[in-house]
RNA sequence: UCCCCGAUGGUGUAAUGGUAACACACCGGUUUUUGGUGCCGUUUUUCCAGGUUCGAGUCCUGGUCGGGGAACCA
């Protein structure tokens, strides 16, 4: 897919793997890894990372691990396990090296820990955690040594293994690594790499009480899964050194780390902790809103992952922070269903188009093309009679010349089928127009038109007496700011009319039998799919995924 | 205040010392039984100052601006 152009220039990781396998670095393999830690759901940030990844691992005929990063049991647990695994096979992307988890190295980083005590590069120190934050220093301010630095690796050996034990209450030693405290990097200066924590782990249960610190698993796990390039996000930059330093001291397999910059979208916000809050305070209808940038939101929105490689695949990757334009995002999903979605015909604000020289009581099959992009897509009937549905947006009274659709003294054709004029129309009380009233021209029919008249604009309809009714909710972006963290509270950015949602919609027959997963264009409309939580067997709820670009300016 | 990273149209990404290009967005034209799609085109770009070089977006020096960095989070 992405390799049909193999003159494309790389992107800078690209450029390292290809220098790397050139010089026969790590044996000239690729092997990656996605590393979420099971605390949340996955977003269209996670969703970028997954794509870097797994796609360079492809792309060089390598491998990638899926290893769950649960160091911390407090945030995480097996929903969000099985959450994250579900959304990464749905992108389409396999874990073909295995799927593992830091906490299946506990015993292996606790052995290295010892190991690293036994070269006088850890000690086990007996401050609060406001006494070592206050020897950190500052940037610029060199820290000061914790007054049990120079303990001896025996008895940091013994404190260690009390530590294991239990026999040391949460706060009241930690392990750390003896580095340098007056480092320029605050990294460095000695960083806690063990803390004890009584708290049950979803897979390890009580078996631990002492859980090793993000940057003491994160190198060491890459290197026993003989990791060849570990790719994350620029945050961790800085991380790098204590990274290489670790696996320097521990002479363990030299994974490398490489950081690129994390995906931002305007009108989005990213942060998982701002997502929950959505969930909690009940704005959105759950992690799965189709509002959400949630990839299940996405998903039961009607993204499909194909559409979502593609975005993940133009916005490119590069170390300069970005704020992609949500649109690219739209543009790739229309890019996408316009070759391979059936249109269909529905109506979402009806009124009614009798067409009064057509018999009463006939009905006739008309010909349709399912889609006009992919002729192997066939055709279908649809039903045509005498009184239909059409969008009370296509017909106005007081129009100009750029007006194509029907209004007085108008005529339009009726896609896949006649050519009607007007003639009369009834509003009621509040001048509402309810009913329009046409004549059609019967040699005008779709495909065997002799008429020879030209109508500009072409309507979508659905047949009266055949149309099945459904509920639609229509999206707008969730917030009206492009930047809804810049200032304040992000919640004061919300968009009070993200959601709208439309009853008595008319649809043509043949969606009575849509199935979840299938996204169809509504044509003129846009792109509707079933929605997975609301639609029931003979109530249909369709969710507009995203409209159809919209050139009028009328 | 110190360390790390970055800076190319409106937004992203390329150009690897040799004509600044591609996509999205915007605007216009054209095709069209979707005001969709397709096709064609317009507009808009190398942070600043020096230096090296026949030649600098690219290399060097200094500056400016932006991002990240001190959690018993990841």
């Amino acid at each position: 897919m992405e390799s049909e152009d193999s003159t494309r220039s790389l992107n800078f990781i690209e450029q390292k793997i290809e220098a790397d396998i050139a010089a026969g670095k790590h044996s000239g393999q690729v092997h990656t890894r996605f590393p979420p830690e099971p605390n949340g759901y996955l977003h269209i940030g996670h969703a970028k990372a997954i794509c870097v990844s797994f796609g360079l691992a492809q792309k060089y005929g390598g491998k990638t691990n899926l290893r769950f990063d649960d160091t911390n049991p407090e945030k995480e647990s097996v929903e969000y396990v099985n959450a994250i695994r579900e959304d990464i096979a749905w992108l389409g992307f396999e874990w073909n090296g295995g799927e593992f988890y830091t906490s299946d190295y506990f015993q292996q980083l606790f052995d290295f820990a010892c190991k690293l005590i036994g070269k006088g590069l850890a000690y086990v120190d007996d401050q609060s955690a406001e006494q070592i934050a206050s020897q950190k220093g500052a940037p610029g301010t060199p820290g000061t040594n914790s007054p049990f630095r120079e303990r001896t690796p025996e008895e940091n050996l013994r404190l260690f293994e009390e530590m294991k034990a239990g026999q040391c209450q949460e706060g009241e030693r930690v392990l750390r690594a003896k580095i340098d405290m007056g480092h320029d990097n605050m990294l460095l200066r000695d960083p806690v790499i063990y803390r004890v924590k009584f708290v049950e782990h979803h897979r390890t249960g009580n078996d631990w009480v002492i859980y090793p610190m993000y940057d003491f698993a994160h190198g060491q796990s890459d290197s026993i899964e003989r990791i060849s390039h570990s790719l994350c996000s620029l945050e961790f930059e800085n991380h790098r050194p204590l990274y290489n330093w670790f696996i320097r001291a521990l002479d363990i397999y030299p994974s490398e780390q490489t950081e690129f910059a994390r995906l931002n979208l305007n009108y989005t916000i990213m942060s998982k902790r701002k997502l929950l809050r959505l969930v909690e305070e009940g704005v959105v209808d759950g992690w799965d809103d189709p509002r959400m940038p949630t990839i299940s939101g996405l998903r039961r929105r009607g993204y499909t992952p194909e559409s979502i490689r593609l975005f993940a695949d133009r916005i490119g990757v590069a170390k300069r922070n970005n704020t992609i334009d949500v649109s690219l995002l739209e543009w790739s999903l229309r890019d996408d269903l316009n070759r391979r979605a059936p249109r269909v015909m529905a109506v979402l604000n009806p009124i009614r188009l009798v067409v009064l020289n057509y018999p009463e009581g006939q009905t006739e099959m008309l010909i349709t093309v399912n889609n006009p992009e992919d002729e192997a897509a066939g055709t279908r009937e649809i039903p045509f009679g005498r009184v239909l549905w059409i969008e009370a947006d296509d017909f106005r009274v007081d129009v100009n010349k750029k007006w194509f659709r029907l209004a007085p003294g108008r005529m339009v054709r009726l896609k896949s089928a006649y050519i009607v004029e007007y003639v009369d129309h009834i509003e009621d009380e509040h001048g509402n127009v309810t009913e329009v009233h046409v004549n059609y021209i019967p040699n005008s029919r779709s495909g065997q038109d002799t008429s020879g008249v030209k109508p500009k604009g072409t309507l979508h309809w659905v047949a009266a007496d055949q149309a099945e009714e459904a509920e639609v909710r229509l999206y707008d972006r969730l917030f009206r700011e492009a930047s809804p963290e810049a200032d304040g509270d992000f919640m004061d950015a919300l968009n009070p009319n993200s959601l709208k949602i439309l009853k008595g919609c008319k649809v043509e027959p043949s969606l009575s039998t849509a199935e979840v997963g299938t996204i169809f264009q509504f044509t003129r409309l846009g792109y509707f799919n079933l929605d997975s939580k609301y639609s029931t067997p003979g109530s249909p709820v369709f969710n507009r995924a995203v409209t159809l670009k919209d050139g009028w300016k009328g």
